[in-house]
DNA sequence: AATATTTAAATGCAAGTGCATCTATATTGT
DNA sequence: ACAATATAGATGCACTTGCATTTAAATATT
């Protein structure tokens, strides 16, 4: 019995594994063929926005994103190369500096929200019913913490 | 109302991507502190094994690892330059190969699969009892479909 | 205050990924 | 049988990511 819980487990594992990935996969399709930048961009920008004005730290967005540290300079490198981030520095931090989405950064955010949107509709939002959304949130919080 | 359950999904989808993002990186660190291979070496290691003895064609191992056909081959590069693996040539098709776990393959699977059978228990099995695992394999069905 | 340690962020280099294209064989249509 | 098309797999090039290290400023230690 012990055996066969875990296995069912192991599945439910691997069928999560096939999953995600593939659900990632449908969105940056769905944002590549509509010549939008990658998930990665909309999930800075956002958060860029949500702190504004003050905007964010690195260091702060770095662990609102899950990204590594030389992984997210780099994205920042892009992200202001394209315009759509300021770097200010820092007044309180020699070291570091203020990231702060322009308004081309928050057009930008508005562009891709339509296809982000509806790539989330038909892939997940639509299959799935207000009883799985509860269950579903119940669960990520107990994976979360 | 209908606007609540959008935003009930969004954030939901939120929290799927940071979980599984999360789980990921997890297991790909805990494999590598303790110097093993990546999981995708491990994904196609195990469906090698499991198409013992006949093997896989590559397009196949593809089809299902949902790996673009380019990753694909370049990971065939590196399992067989590890000698993980054998390509031989297809009796049927002069354009493919056959794909067979070497016995050295199959070692270093067994060799994987403790760390990553602790990581799978500590980050997703051990947090879930058995009515978590009924609904998540209900949803991930509804979300594979 | 001077020195050592830690932290913020960037970067050189190696490895992996995406894209387009290429080669070779197989299949289809005539 | 022959030409056109499709499929299996590899590869050159650009871009991204991982790793280790570096630079500079902040904090801790004595």
């Amino acid at each position: 019995m012990i055996e066969k819980v875990s296995e069912k487990k192991i599945a439910t594992w691997a069928r999560f594994l096939r999953v995600s990935q593939n659900l990632l996969d449908e969105v940056e399709m769905a944002l590549k063929s509509a010549d939008l930048p990658p998930l990665s961009w909309y999930d800075a920008l956002l958060e860029l926005h949500l702190a504004s004005p003050d905007g964010l730290r690195p260091f702060q967005l770095q662990e609102r994103m899950l990204l590594a540290q030389y992984n997210l300079s780099r994205l920042i490198d892009r992200l202001a190369k394209s315009g759509f981030v300021e770097r200010l520095p820092s007044a309180d931090d020699g070291r570091g500096q203020v990231l702060r989405i322009t308004k081309s950064g928050r057009v930008m955010l508005e562009r891709m929200w339509p296809t982000y949107r509806r790539a989330i509709g038909m892939h997940f939002a639509d299959k799935l019913d207000s009883q799985d959304i509860r269950d579903f949130s119940r669960i990520l919080a107990k994976l979360a913490s």
